[in-house]
DNA sequence: GCATATAATTGACCGTGGTCATTTTTCTTT
DNA sequence: AAAGAAAAATGACCACGGTCAATTATATGC
């Protein structure tokens, strides 16, 4: 017999969260310890693990949901028109993916996959900026003789290929929308880079 | 008074690293433990950072000087002359690159950039990367109204873009070279996907 | 060769993520 | 309401990367 979950399993799970939360307000993603998530939602260490397989999978959460609300803006702003006016609706959630280091870490390792078959928060997000781009790509002035999918696979690449870069030392004077401007004029209107 | 670098120091420093590769070659970069690599160098754990800053440094000149090896091949062989070339000559590399999860890890994450001022062996890759790719599309039968750099910054976007998705559950069916293709086919050739 | 300075090495110690046998709470059945 | 079963919570414990004051080895000046 399966028995029904338990709303204390809820509650505890959602305190567990907003402790999370609340850490990340006042230290950021990179300052999170487990210990102390485990202390102000008020239980044991080992019931934050009953909850999470591990830390990784409460920040995969947490910043799956982050980024699927970025998202949503996203979806819901008229499609660009131009590549510079695509770049500039992705900015919000560039700026985000690159506001701390470990949290680009993070999405690029749960990016791709996660290491269980089941496919995490993050991976999710992955997939459906591939829908959203692909609505886009369809509607607006870009290059028709390539499947949408593709190209929205390809923008995914070079956002994330910016990014990195913008972790260097060497790279980062060049912000990243004037960066990632000059693949896209390429790659999506198959034209000439400036 | 600065000293002249002492012999021991050297001897050390390729014990620790033969003991490291002694590792690798039996368990793979992910099986490695810093404390069985001073074990079999025969020096304490303390010893070991003293000859590099943290676990990761260690991996970063492992994992570089083995993409460098790969870079020298890429180098020394003829120029591509279409897409699908280009692939296969990429092909070693990119499977090395996604042998293992942790070391696909540790490359994305020091792709970028040292998170030190100073530039480390697997970053210097990347750039070599860019150069050699540059050279080759220079040559080639590939479009000539684009930048070279910039194109062999897509092609790194896209390989690293191709791996990623390699390592999820779902993805991961299709060979990677299958993959990467079409990516080539629309960036290098200015032409419709297939 | 001795004294002194500098570099290299040591190993006990710490922080933090993660485990698991045991205990406590909750649910179900009668 | 009591008993038994299942789920949740506990906290002592472990693994492993990393630190640092103390110790040892090496080089340099006389």
């Amino acid at each position: 017999m399966t028995q029904a979950i338990q709303t204390r399993t809820l509650r505890t799970r959602a305190r567990l969260v907003d402790a999370a939360e609340e850490i990340i307000a006042e230290t950021g993603y990179a300052g999170l310890r487990v210990d102390e998530v485990a202390r102000r939602a008020g239980v044991a260490k080992g019931t934050f693990f009953a909850h999470f397989k591990d830390k990784d999978a409460l920040m995969d959460r947490l910043i799956g949901a982050r980024i699927d609300a970025f998202l949503d803006r996203i979806e819901e702003a008229p499609a660009p028109t131009s590549p510079a006016s695509l770049v500039t609706a992705l900015m919000p959630l560039m700026q985000y993916m690159a506001s701390e280091r470990y949290v680009f870490d993070v999405i690029i390792r749960y990016s791709g996959a996660a290491a269980t078959e089941e496919i995490g928060p993050i991976a999710l997000t992955f997939e459906r900026f591939i829908t959203v781009m692909a609505n886009w790509l369809a509607v607006g002035p870009f290059r028709k003789d390539v499947d949408p999918a593709l190209l929205a696979e390809g923008v995914q690449a070079f956002v994330v290929q910016v990014l990195a870069l913008n972790f260097c030392a060497l790279n980062n004077v060049t912000p990243i929308d004037v960066r990632l401007r000059p693949f896209l004029e390429v790659w999506l209107m198959n034209r000439s880079a400036v």
